[in-house]
DNA sequence: AGCGTAATAGCCAAACTTGACTGCACGCGC
DNA sequence: GCGCGTGCAGTCAAGTTTGGCTATTACGCT
């Protein structure tokens, strides 16, 4: 629950300012924080008392929005849920990953071809964030989105790198299960 | 819902075994199955006629055990799931890059200190993969599994390279925002 | 023989996420 | 002057995931 986060930089805030904020950084992408979620966390956080109802105001005949802002335990909070993700490494589910365990399922043609697929699919992400870092709107914003960037282009070219290892071994009849010529 | 998938490779069988199994392959860390999941998928999926009860045994006074095994319509619809998540990518959640895209709210120190204390935890996940391909038992599981493996390693050692890349330059005081010196 | 601990097998209520839906206002082309 | 598409602001029900709980048996250690 890293809206806190959020609305603790951007206080005060109405719940769809967060979603637009969230949505700009392609948070529904990367986090779990889909804006359906919004919502809920916020009325969920005001309740456990780290955020807190500010005002309601109405614009026109438009559904009326609530600000919220953080407490002080609700910072203290956040510190800690920040700490905690940036000291313990965390290995969030991979789909792919389940699907490879199941590898002897599929032909080998069709399993080599989808890596070779999905190793363009990385290629053409890598490019398209490398061409972001050089566009104009870009260098107004903070550095460090650069690094975050950095880091994805570099975990993507290291699976690159390992989808087109294993589509060679997997065309080349490497066998699945090993074979005990003792 | 890769239970499926066991459950085709292992019928037929009963919801602890596949629970057995799963935690075997870690399987509660990389992909979103956890104990409590199982039970619950099993009876889902036997109403959507994925799968089928076959029998239900019981040893002495312990719970009674129901044993499942996959509809033709059940392994239909595993292939269908398993080549979605081959061809398609997709990126899943990651806390780490929610933790960091605050990167300004933490003193330079302790976030330079973390991101030194995940390469070290990044390389010793490496080096007990590593001496585990090496080891005895190891050499009687599929060979793909070690494919497997080589891909973690890979993504993080790349990580590793990332993580010390971006200490340094936290430390060397690098500015977070541009300087727009023009 | 006695006792603590681990394994067996499964259930359940609560929490979390999510896609889809609602209704209003505003600007724009025709 | 009139539709109409788009942006605004938020709700909702439905589906999933999960941590924790129960109760019995087997096993190792003293």
């Amino acid at each position: 629950m890293m809206i806190l986060g959020v609305v603790q930089w951007m206080q005060p805030v109405h719940g769809y300012d967060v979603r637009r904020e969230l949505l700009n950084w392609d948070a529904d992408k990367w986090a779990n924080v889909k804006p359906g979620s919004i919502y809920h966390a916020l009325r969920k956080l005001t309740e456990e008392e780290l955020l807190r109802e500010v005002a309601t105001e109405q614009v026109g005949a438009r559904p009326a929005r609530t600000t919220y802002e953080i407490t002080a335990k609700g910072a203290e909070e956040f510190m800690t849920l920040l700490r905690g993700n940036w000291w313990h490494l965390s290995t969030p589910p991979d789909p792919f990953m389940a699907a490879f365990s199941f590898l002897p399922v599929l032909p080998r043609p069709e399993a080599s071809a989808a890596l070779r697929s999905r190793a363009a699919q990385l290629q053409a992400g890598v490019e398209r964030l490398r061409e972001a870092q050089k566009a104009d709107w870009f260098q107004t914003k903070p550095t460090f989105v650069s690094w975050m960037w950095e880091l994805t282009i570099e975990r993507s070219e290291a699976e690159i790198r390992w989808c087109e290892r294993t589509a060679a071994r997997i065309e080349s009849d490497e066998p699945y299960l090993p074979t005990d010529d003792a």
